[in-house]
RNA sequence: CGCGGGGUGGAGCAGCUAGGUAGCUCGCCGGGCUCAUAACCCGGAGGUCGCAGGUUCGAAUCCUGCCCCCGCAACCA
């Protein structure tokens, strides 16, 4: 019987950078999906890429001196490289930039074109002339760009639009009857609310300010906008032709079982995504599934601290399959799951180390101490077996695991495995085998413990191999076994000897302490080189970092100028009294202060909310910049800026003059 | 009333969709054992399940209101 299909993918990672630990993790659940499928006798093909083209891409390869091919190959070539280093079993790495890619895209913008289902209109906002950027009414900033400063004026762009509306129904006529089509369920309520309450505007596929892209093959000062371009991957990477003529590859695995994604970018997949599908005449995927994220737990992540977590820098101190454990055993399945030095090395420690690690290695020790190496099956059976509730256990472990994974509950169902090592560590206990080793007539008993626990750690290592495939390995291989079969896992005693080999320590315990310099020079050297980058690309960068990371832009002294004397002297620093404050509306960060400069009054509004209550302020003196250009912050007009000292842990404290002295006196 | 997620023993979480003894891992205390990586095994302390109402024979679980925290958005001049 031929084998059932199941294609399984991720969502492709931008390669603007360097992906974290949390980009990670869905390559790497993927992958645990991907091989217990395998496992279970699917015939499985595992895709996940990279999704290369945008304006961001084309500025940071531009700052870099690069084509934006060479640019993307770099990246491309790293993040393949990681999702290698973790042993991603993906069975193709798809990139956009492909030419196969390229052309379907392209001809399929042209069918839905002219289809009608793509129509050309006009994309209408707020015009800033010399940086060739469109902005929404809210993005303005005091009516003007917010990156120049400079006047706009309204003005409106030619772009292609895709006519959702048509197929709204039809999507939530499928959602409806398809419950197991978004997970966790959860979210599609979420999703649903999408269409009601907001009604579904049509999409805009294509764009004319940047050039990196697919272009519109009839109309080519146009490139294809993101979401036809990346989402298609799922289907071009296997072979779809937008004429029909498919590849035998789409014919059998399409439509995708899973698509894998974060919890983020469900919308698109769960909404946009199906609708280009039914346009092109195409069956729907069959489940989506947004996974939560891994949130670095010291504090906000931020490159200028140096506090991103990588997974190789993981994998170098703690090894590939300890990451993989962390990754896929410690995130909670619909809340988002935290990640720090310490909780690895504490898992590390307490799980793989303490738990799988000592309980094999213990084991051979007692099997070449008492028996040179070798135990062999119980011959005689016996009628009251003293072990059946033991060998049960075991035994019943594979369903128990396979129920879980096929829910997508990795991390349930790798507690189930756990648990089998841990009454396998109970096992010696109640058995108590060196004691048996002082009695000679006791020998055939101590034979059977040790094999049982031979097979026992089979089994586990067996059922293991999805998840921590290495591990899985060097265990098996310890016990001059092979992995079984899910089935096989079911049942005990399968082979009439076991002979051992001593392995060193699978995890050797970690003292967190000796790890902190090898965490510090990480952190250092991230900081240097974020440092470096922004030295050497920051006009460019600066607009989207301002976005993406404010944080570092404020707190990376590396990354700021000398100045000259003159230059300070711009600065107009004054103490001023503050006679009244009180929060803004709408806002959690910010208050509005009526400040007292001398004679002069004036409103400011900072983001201190968070560590000043409004009635403390009140009296208090504190120098401010009284010279910068008055910005209108949530409607209010602020003329000046509060001077605070921020340190890494966020904490904040204003700069307040050592003596009392006159409201309006001035520093320098 | 911008959107969403969450508040369960010291920490991190499960349980909630289909109400019925509050469970797991870590930590702590005590004990056992010595094959093993100061590892393993057993026992114990510790929880008004954010607050207040409601439905019910019975609510962590369902309903209503409120409080707090975290993301996103907004925003820090």
């Amino acid at each position: 019987m031929a084998k059932k299909p199941y294609y399984i993918t991720t969502a492709i990672a931008y390669t603007s950078g360097k992906p974290h630990i949390g980009n990670t993790y869905e390559a790497i659940l993927a992958d645990a999906i991907a091989r217990f499928k395998r496992k279970e006798g699917y015939d499985v093909f595992f895709q996940t890429g990279t999704d290369e083209h945008g304006q961001k891409i084309q500025e940071k390869a531009q700052a870099a001196g690069l084509t934006p091919q060479a640019f993307v190959d770099n990246v491309a070539g790293e993040i393949k490289g990681i999702w290698d280093l973790v042993n991603t079993s993906y069975d193709k790495f798809m990139r956009t930039t492909d030419p196969y890619h390229v052309k379907q895209v392209s001809k399929i913008f042209k069918k839905l074109y002219d289809q009608g289902d793509i129509y050309k209109g006009y994309y209408e906002g707020m015009y800033c002339t010399p940086c060739e950027s469109f902005w929404t009414e809210s993005q303005l900033v005091d009516g003007k760009c917010p990156d120049c400063g400079r006047d706009v004026k309204p003005a409106k762009e030619e772009a292609y639009f895709f006519k959702m509306g048509k197929y709204a129904d039809r999507l939530i006529e499928h959602i409806n009857t398809h419950p197991e089509f978004i997970q966790p369920v959860s979210r599609k309520n979420e999703m649903m609310n999408n269409f009601r309450l907001k009604g579904l505007q049509d999409l805009c596929v294509s764009r004319t300010s940047f050039s990196w892209g697919i272009p519109v093959e009839f109309d080519e000062r146009h490139v294809v906008y993101v979401w036809m371009d990346a989402l298609t991957n799922y289907i071009t990477g296997i072979g779809f032709d937008a004429d029909g003529n498919h590849d035998d590859k789409y014919k059998k695995y399409w439509p995708a079982d899973l698509h894998l994604i974060g919890k983020d970018i469900l919308r698109f997949h769960t909404i946009y995504w199906p609708i280009f599908l039914m346009a092109l005449g195409e069956p729907l995927p069959k489940q989506v599934f947004g996974h939560p994220w891994l949130l670095q737990g010291d504090g906000k992540m931020s490159k200028s601290k140096g506090n991103v977590i990588y997974a190789d820098d993981l994998a170098r101190l703690f090894g590939v399959d300890a990451v993989r454990y962390f990754v896929l055993h410690e995130m909670p399945f619909d809340n988002d799951g935290q990640i720090t030095w310490e909780l690895v090395t504490e898992r590390f420690n307490t799980e793989l180390a303490n738990v799988l690690g000592n309980l094999v290695n213990r084991t051979i020790a007692m099997i070449e101490k008492y028996f040179g190496g070798t135990v062999v099956k119980s011959l005689a059976a016996n009628e009251q077996d003293p072990d059946a509730e033991f060998k049960a256990t075991v035994t019943g472990v594979a369903a128990k695991v396979q129920a879980k994974a096929d829910e997508l509950r990795i991390a349930d169902a790798i507690t189930e495995i756990f648990a089998l090592f841990r009454r396998a560590n109970k096992y010696i206990d109640e058995t108590m085998p060196w004691a048996l080793a002082k009695d000679e007539s006791k020998k055939a008993r101590l034979n059977d413990v040790l094999y049982n626990l031979a097979e026992a750690i089979q089994i586990g290592a067996s059922l293991l191999d999805s998840f921590m495939p290495d591990t899985s390995a060097k265990i098996l291989a310890a016990y001059g076994g092979e992995s079984r079969t899910l089935e096989d896992c079911g049942a005990f005693g399968l082979r009439d000897s076991v002979t051992v080999t001593a392995i060193p320590p699978l995890f050797a315990r970690i003292d967190f302490k000796t790890l902190v310099p090898e965490i510090e020079k990480i952190q250092k050297e991230q900081a240097a080189a974020y440092a470096a980058e922004m030295a050497k690309t920051a006009p460019v960068e600066k607009k989207e970092e301002k976005k993406a990371d404010v944080a570092a832009e404020t707190t990376d002294e590396n990354a700021v100028p000398e100045i000259t004397f003159d230059d300070f002297m711009k600065v107009q620093l004054r103490v001023g009294e503050i006679i009244a404050c009180e929060p803004v509306p709408k806002s959690n960060k910010l208050l509005k202060e009526t400040v007292k400069f001398g004679d002069e009054v004036r409103t400011i509004v900072s983001g201190i909310a968070k560590h000043y209550k409004p009635e403390e302020m009140v009296g208090k003196k504190v120098v401010f910049v009284t010279n910068l250009a008055p910005r209108k912050v949530c409607g209010i007009v602020s003329e000046g800026m509060i001077m605070a000292a921020e340190d890494e842990d966020g904490t904040l404290s204003l700069i307040v003059p050592d003596k009392d002295i006159k409201s309006g006196a001035n520093l320098g």
